[in-house]
RNA sequence: GCGCCCGUAGCUCAGGGGAUAGAGCGCUGGCCUCCGGAGCCAGGUGCGCAGGUUCGAUUCCUGCCGGGCGCGCCA
């Protein structure tokens, strides 16, 4: 917890105590103390903090909001770091605090280094977070990539927030596509090798699958031609799809994200937990045949309608192996469970919810991301994707072509929620045109200036900080103090690109300090306590762009 | 038709029920004796529409309009 949040909690807690005291005396004519909001007010002329306590209280008290404001302030003992206390606006209480605190933040900034920004919400907690989990038949897309950058740094902020994370990539290994798969690789396998074969209607087009089975061809030429064509597609599938993973762990672990687990749907058929769900579900009457399917009830559950588990063939629907899929999470002692998906998969939500439901477990355990599409833009005009052919930009080209730090700043930028046009230009762009890159300049500019200071970085308790006096210096203090607030917040919304803005705001303000005030001056004291802080936002800008994915480099 | 997401500045987007709604890009004009000018400063326009809840609504609710995505014994 920093500086700014326990000032903020004493506050808080006295403000209670005082307004639980002015009704015990009767002064206030109200029931409960509501929760009531204590916050940095966006104008800076209302004060480091204020609460909206005494307009919450006004309706119940019968009073006017000013008045009750005023009551609540003589029975408010809020200590010596509150140096003003107004009533302002339509009722609220603004708080000026002693500008001591500000002092106090960067030398916990260098203490805590590392883990500066972190804190102990999660209390350990074991939280998964699924992503990407891409159908293996074909290559990573910018829903991928944008999937990637979302549930890799969401994981990063649950690791600060204290939570014990997983990321887990589910492997879709069998069933339809990978028949589908199958066909697509034997056609191309047999084209090949001079056979004329048509390919399947509802083949995978791509060239990938093409590269693949010429690097099998490489190894071991014509020799399943003669084979069992059933047992061909076997050994078709099992070569492509070692291949595809391999280069998709290879593509991600080059955009920075690794993966704890890597969880094959395969497993779930052979241990027989689809078939247990299935049981269980039955035995809690949760299903009945139609049609000759299997159905569940996912009508009782809020869904739209019932959903089939079981098809007429006998195979388990895609539905009926998530269920499974999601039962083994829990099974596994994840307190929280957070999936990212594709907009396009959002009906699935409510219906995954309903099944947890009736297998017993609470559904807000289990969190779904729903991000909306991504649209390439370049030269002003949209890229074209088209699925006929399977011809689209991937994550490895467009690492090629922006570059890793640029490709997940630019995916962290937006919310999940928001539709994401993707400015390949811009991200191309090495200028101060690029978000990405005037962060980064900051931090490059930080390092420059402690490259030039012969003398050792002077410690935060032997500096006087009480030198740090331009608002430009305040400024950026008082936003080094927001990070631990803003990891805090972002991972309990599960908002990653709030840090994408924050980082931003955190190299705005830098700039405009070092602009204002030279570092290395002649007085000592003046460059000794600017030195602490260059060095406190260095710790700062490194640790929010490390959330980001996005690396620190110390020279451009 | 039903469901989910979105609608805020010319464009792309932030905005946690609060006070005078922000940023980037683009446009115009300034700022280099000195730590990296990939920087800084200044200039202006806007919450789709209509109701409702509230002391207070860009924010919550309802309806409408517009855009995206779903609604399969595909995944």
């Amino acid at each position: 917890m920093g500086v700014l949040e326990r000032l903020k909690s004493q506050i808080y807690q006295a403000l209670t105590r005082a307004a639980q005291e002015a009704r015990e005396e009767g002064r206030i004519a109200c029931g409960q103390i509501p929760p009531f909001t204590l916050e940095v007010p966006r104008e800076k002329a209302h004060g480091d903090l204020a609460t909206n306590l005494a307009m919450l209280l006004s309706r119940a008290a019968g009073q006017p909001p000013r008045l009750i404001a005023q009551v609540l302030l003589e029975y408010f003992r809020g200590g010596n770091r509150i140096a003003r206390v107004e009533v302002a606006g339509p009722g609220f209480i603004n708080f000026f605090l002693d500008p001591s605190w500000l002092y106090e933040v960067l030398p916990e900034v260098e203490a805590q280094d590392e883990s500066y920004g972190c804190s102990s919400l999660g209390q350990g907690q074991k939280v998964q977070v699924e992503f990407v989990s891409a159908n293996p038949t074909g290559l990573l897309h910018m829903g991928n990539a944008r999937g990637a950058a979302l549930g890799d740094t969401l994981a990063r902020i649950l690791a600060a927030a204290g939570y014990d994370v997983t990321r887990e990539f589910y492997i879709n290994d069998a069933g339809n596509q990978i028949e589908t798969f199958g066909h697509s690789l034997e056609a191309r396998y047999l084209q090949l090798l001079g056979h004329d074969v048509p390919f399947p209607e509802d083949g995978y087009p791509g060239q990938d699958l093409i590269d693949n089975m010429k690097s099998l061809i490489a190894e071991v030429g014509d020799k399943y031609v003669a084979i069992d064509p059933r047992l061909r597609r076997e050994r078709l599938v099992k070569y492509a799809l070692k291949e595809k993973l391999a280069r998709m762990e290879r593509d991600l672990t080059d955009f920075g994200v690794v993966y704890d687990v890597w969880f094959s749907e395969q497993t779930l058929h052979d241990s027989g937990a689809v078939e247990n769900v299935l049981r269980e579900l039955q035995a809690k009457g949760y299903l009945y045949e139609d049609e000759g399917a299997l159905w569940f009830r996912s009508a009782l559950f809020g869904d739209e309608k019932d959903e089939v588990l079981v098809r007429g063939n006998g195979t388990p629907t895609y539905f009926a192996v998530d269920i499974a899929y999601h039962q083994n999470k829990f099974q596994r002692g994840f307190k929280r469970v957070v999936n990212v998906w594709g907009a396009d998969h959002h009906g699935h939500v409510p219906r995954l919810k309903g099944a947890m439901r009736a297998l017993g477990f609470d559904p807000d355990r289990l969190e779904v991301i729903i991000m909306q599409l991504v649209r390439l833009f370049k030269g002003g005009a949209p890229v074209r994707m088209s699925k006929r052919t399977g011809e689209y930009i991937t994550l490895r080209e467009l690492m090629e072509e922006v570059g890793r730090d640029a490709a997940r700043y630019f995916f962290l930028l937006r919310s999940a929620d928001s539709h994401l046009d993707f400015d390949l230009d811009l991200a191309r762009e090495q200028s101060s045109e690029n978000p990405v890159y005037y962060i980064q300049y900051a931090y490059a500019r930080i390092c420059s200036i402690l490259r030039n200071t012969e003398a050792p970085l002077p410690r935060a308790q032997e500096a006087v900080l009480e030198a740090l006096q331009d608002p430009a210096e305040l400024a950026l203090i008082r936003k080094i103090a927001d990070l631990p607030g803003e990891i805090l917040f972002a991972a309990t919304s599960l908002e990653p690109h709030r840090l994408a803005h924050y980082a931003y705001e955190l190299a705005t303000l830098f700039h405009g300090f070092y602009t204002t005030c030279r570092v290395l001056t002649e007085d000592p004291v003046l460059r000794a306590a600017r030195l602490v802080l260059v060095n406190a936002c260095r710790i700062t800008l490194r640790n929010t762009l490390g959330l980001l994915g996005v690396s620190a480099p110390e020279r451009m």
